[in-house]
RNA sequence: GGCACCGUAGUUCAAUGGAUAGAAUAGAAGUUUCCUAAACUUUAGAUGCAGGUUCGAUUCCUGCCGGAGCCA
């Protein structure tokens, strides 16, 4: 038993003994490191019922966990905190018990039996991906494997917006100014080939838009009616309608922007279960939208068009099919919804791994799936992020102050490269080695660095400055991590026995309850869909570590048994820092 | 205008309603006979403003100010 549970299940006893209060719930949280004592429970709550002072209660509740338990060593009280100290011979055979599981804080053993469709990335087919795209991904497939760790089975799917006017803007484009040029003629990468012609159309249709201005057309009129807008919207009726020249060409260019995205996925390290495009998927919900009339779930208005009405709930009334019978967004979401649950029998959660200026159509979206009797709906969830910032402001893809996911990825590469130089450590790398690390360390970098912040939190990126080495880093753990293998290489010997007869120090006892707390860590991350709480806590792992590392000269310990544990925690360190990571998409080089 | 979100050291990030609000970085001062100094130690520095709820508020409630967002 986990000794927070039996020291919750005893305080529960001792308050039924001494105050006859029963069912109290009783939260234990650590003990601050400023002071005495291994967990601590506050007093405050109970003064009422129980008629005592808060110092008091804690007298008492202590005495009473000292004397029932043999591994509650001592207390102490200040004012209304109870700070409760187990003993040395607790910790330590804890830390034996788990010291040789490689699979420390990932269980992914023994499942528990619940299937998660997590969606990330779903990158339009316009454009190459950017940073926000980098922040999705990473997110997304952190969680993947959080949920993973946690027991369940996780599909990881993608869903491509691979049809509507973005892309008939550069199909256009590329018809009209691109001379057939392709990703071997240009050596350019298919994403950013077709992106560049994104932008081609852009610029031609401002021009556009002025000449049509100083024809006397108001601002809005000119947008919609330049020459190439009304150009592109009649491919794209042509494209619903099958046209086969413009099917052909639209195949062609998503061809290429998949090609890209290939290699960023591969770059970031990320990958998916499954992949949906939207082109499959946009007609799905037209029925669902008759099923939700028949069922008086929504209204046809007198323009012709079907809504609903969510005005009760604190939201407004919402569109679900225009008056020419076209979807809008929220109808395929729907469908597509509820296909994945009928495609999937097992399946009990879906995550949506998108930024939070579409909270409110995730609000929307799971009240209609509520309204429409799905019991499931209650189990969809938004995994909403914020927007990453740059430090002029927000990114802004036409005004061209996008940061590139590939051309950030070869930067932190690049950074990685020109810093171990620097530092000059590497002999007996080999080239390939090499490459391999400075990849390795870039992508620790920038993963860490998005991760280690609250999901939910908009962030400040600054390519600038682009990423630290040092501090709160990424690289940090995985050089703490290399290290601690050093040493085990150095120290080669024999773990099998290890000496169980230690005192535990102050800090040898902190590493033992922080590698204690890397279950509940998962648990929680997993529960609130946080990565910033594994990245955290293994930030706090690695510094404790670092302290441990310089306090004790661990190879020339002169104590057998004493060098022996101390090795043996550097061994489960490593571990866990390891596997912590791995939670993170971070890989730890063995040394660097 | 309606809806929901965010304001913490110079800067970037922490803190289930709990103790003296933590880190990192930038600043100041130190630490290499050693296993990796990409490290460690010391130091200075913050809850936008005004109320309320209570044993206790960065956290919950109200108003204001400031920032970004969604819906028209």
């Amino acid at each position: 038993m986990s000794a927070e549970n039996f020291l919750i299940e005893s305080v529960q006893n001792a308050l039924q003994d001494l105050y006859t209060l029963t069912g109290k719930p009783v939260s234990l949280q650590k003990t601050r490191k400023e002071f005495e004592g291994d967990f601590t429970l506050v007093t405050f709550p109970f003064i009422k019922e129980a008629k005592r002072s808060p110092e008091q209660i804690g007298q008492e509740l202590g005495q009473f966990l000292v004397d029932h338990n043999e591994q509650v060593l001592a207390f102490n009280v200040v004012k209304g905190f109870l700070n409760i100290s187990l003993s040395n011979a607790f910790w330590l055979s804890y830390f034996n018990s788990l010291k040789d599981q490689p699979g420390i804080g990932l269980k992914k053993e023994n499942s528990s039996g619940k299937t998660v469709m997590l969606e990330y990335s779903s990158p339009n087919t316009n454009k190459p991906l950017h940073l926000g795209h980098v922040r999705n991904n990473l997110l997304g497939y952190s969680v993947a494997r959080i949920l993973q760790a946690n027991g369940h089975r996780v599909i990881k799917t993608n869903i491509v917006n691979d049809r509507g006017i973005h892309i008939c803007k550069s199909m256009l484009a590329w018809q009209k100014f691109g001379n057939g040029e392709t990703p071997q003629s240009s050596g350019l990468k298919g994403d950013h080939l077709v992106g560049k012609y994104y932008v081609e159309f852009d610029k031609a249709n401002k021009r556009q838009i002025e000449a049509l201005i100083s024809e006397g057309k108001t601002k809005e009129e000119a947008e919609k009616q330049t020459p190439l807008m009304l150009e592109a919207q009649e491919m794209l009726r042509n494209w619903e309608a099958g046209d086969r020249e413009v099917v052909e060409l639209w195949k062609m260019m998503n061809g290429w922007v998949y090609q890209g995205f290939a290699v960023t996925y591969k770059a970031l390290g990320v990958e998916f279960d499954s992949t949906y495009y939207e082109s499959n998927t946009y007609l799905l919900g037209k029925k669902v939208i008759e099923e939700g009339l028949a069922k008086h779930v929504f209204y046809k208005k007198e323009n012709g068009s079907i809504a609903i009405d969510l005005t009760k709930e604190g939201l407004d009334e919402k569109v679900v099919l225009r008056s020419d019978g076209t979807s809008v967004y929220i109808t395929q979401d729907l469908g597509t919804a509820i296909e994945r649950f009928k495609e999937f029998p097992g399946l009990e959660q879906l995550i949506y791994t998108v930024g939070n200026e579409q909270d409110y159509h995730f609000k929307v979206l799971f009240k209609i799936l509520e309204k429409l009797g799905y019991d499931w709906a209650k189990e969809c969830y938004h995994l909403s992020y914020g927007m990453v910032e740059l430090p002029e402001g927000k990114m802004k893809s036409r005004e061209g102050t996008v940061v590139d996911a590939d051309e950030l990825l070869q930067e932190m590469f690049d950074t990685a490269e020109a810093t171990t130089k620097e530092l000059g450590k590497v002999e007996g790398f080999t080239e390939l080695e090499l490459q391999e690390l400075y990849r390795m360390v870039s992508l620790g970098a920038l993963k860490y660095f998005i991760l280690k912040v609250d999901p939910k939190k908009k962030m400040l990126f600054d390519p600038k400055e682009s990423i630290d080495f040092n501090g709160h880093t990424g690289p940090f753990m995985q050089y703490t991590h290399a290290r601690i293998k050093s040493v085990l290489r150095k120290a080669d010997m024999n773990f099998a026995a290890v000496a169980t007869a230690v005192e535990l120090n102050s800090i040898e006892k902190e590493l033992v309850k922080c590698i204690y707390d890397f279950d509940a860590v998962v648990k929680e991350a997993g529960d609130t869909y946080s990565p910033a709480l594994v990245a955290n806590y293994v930030y706090e792992l690695t510094k404790l570590y670092n302290r441990f590392y310089h306090e004790f000269n661990i190879l020339k310990e002169e104590d057998e048994a004493l060098k022996k544990f101390r090795l043996q925690l550097s061994k489960t360190c490593a571990q866990v820092i390891s596997n912590a990571m791995n939670l993170l998409g971070i890989t730890v080089p063995e040394r660097m």
